[in-house]
DNA sequence: CCCTCGATCAC
DNA sequence: CCTCATATCGAGGG
């Protein structure tokens, strides 16, 4: 059967947030931000609500930016509040979930869905499922999501870009052509600005055009995977299958110093309690890593790392703190100045879901 | 096959 | 003036 794939955004998210929990706030320009507390305006917008968005207000801009743009115009600015954004995303997703056939989060605020079975592989029944889950999340929790249907979940994703905020977009198995032709290609999955720019210097602007190019070309500049799926996905082709999340693989932790520095000293100081946060939710979540990375942006914005790998899987914090030190140094080395500074864990093994100890030590013993 | 590292994407 | 966190790919060395 043909499959029938939906994506859900919720509108400006963190900032509708915001208003539901201060009604008082709407009508005005809200801003959701992240203060890296470097000095008292350093930062960035996360989230801006449309009337915000109508003066030019983006995502990842500058909070003193946003505040020159926005004076004299009553705006709210509010630090970003993860864990009650959080709390209302898993609410929300669980009311999705109930509702469709498989849910995959792809973020706090976004997931596709698989309704192929429950509408029976009809556009109209799945349009009046994006109907409900909307109407739901509206009528329970008074809040606004744009939905996207398609055949795969490449076209749903765009579809749900496609009219916001509270908007509902079917693309059909015969309209995918038409939806698709003009297209600029950063429109895709996959294609940021990078990629856009390596591909305007070879004449391709447009999904089209993408769609045409010989896919010798596309893998000599990004590799046979990525080739491969832009050139599928250009031609509105995407076997993806809808999978729930499993575990997640790696914990990291990042922070904006005081002030750019090159010294091991000052910059352990700042990066510990980052290693002392991220080691609490390994705890918490029950694992264990086995590969640790420290993780330098310098001054010019680009990124380093260092990493390694333990003979064994760990919790341990002291030598978590150990390993971190030795790396950071490591890192300094290369006599780079760091403006930010963050840690990271991977390879990680869920030890609730262990069964036996034989299991844990010898997980490739299947 | 494993490990490290950088690049990219997108939240 | 430039946050934070996760996932994936590919190159290069072993």
């Amino acid at each position: 059967m043909n499959r029938v794939i939906g994506h859900i955004d919720l509108d400006y998210f963190y900032a509708q947030i915001e208003e539901l929990e201060k009604p008082s706030l709407k009508g005005n320009p809200v801003l959701v931000c992240v203060y890296s507390g470097r000095t008292e305006d350093s930062g960035v917008v996360s989230t801006a609500n449309y009337e915000a968005r109508r003066f030019g207000i983006k995502s990842g801009m500058p909070i003193v930016a946003a505040k020159r743009k926005l004076e004299g115009k009553g705006a709210i600015f509010i630090p970003m509040d993860h864990e009650k954004y959080e709390g209302v995303s898993e609410m929300l997703m669980q009311l999705v979930r109930a509702r469709v056939d498989i849910l995959e989060q792809s973020g706090i605020d976004e997931a596709f869905f698989d309704v192929t079975a429950m509408s029976g592989g009809s556009y109209d029944a799945a349009e009046l499922i994006a109907l409900d889950i909307k109407g739901a999340i509206l009528h329970l929790h008074g809040l606004t999501s744009s939905i996207g249907i398609g055949p795969n979940k490449i076209l749903a994703k765009i579809a749900s870009d496609y009219k916001k905020p509270d908007g509902l977009t079917m693309i059909r198995a015969d309209g995918v052509k038409e939806f698709l032709s003009g297209l600029p290609v950063e429109k895709l999955y996959g294609v940021g600005s990078k990629t856009a720019k390596l591909l305007q210097e070879k004449g391709i602007g447009t999904v089209d055009g993408l769609a045409g190019a010989p896919i010798e070309l596309l893998e000599g500049l990004f590799g046979r995977k990525t080739a491969v799926y832009l050139h599928n996905a250009s031609n509105g082709l995407d076997d993806e299958p809808v999978v729930e999340r499993g575990e997640t693989t790696q914990v990291s932790r990042i922070t904006t110093l005081k002030r750019d520095s090159r010294d091991a000293v000052e910059v352990y100081g700042q990066l510990a309690p980052s290693i002392e946060s991220l080691w609490k939710r390994v705890v918490e979540k029950k694992l264990v890593f086995r590969s640790l990375s420290i993780i330098g942006i310098d001054t010019a914005l680009s990124m380093k790392t260092k990493s390694k790998t333990l003979e064994m899987a760990t919790s341990d914090l002291e030598l978590l703190k150990r390993s971190a030190r030795t790396l950071l140094e490591e890192l300094l080395t290369s006599g780079a100045e760091l403006r930010r500074v963050g840690v990271r864990v991977s390879d990680l093994i869920d030890m609730s879901k262990q069964s036996s100890l034989m299991e844990y030590l010898q997980p490739k013993g299947e």
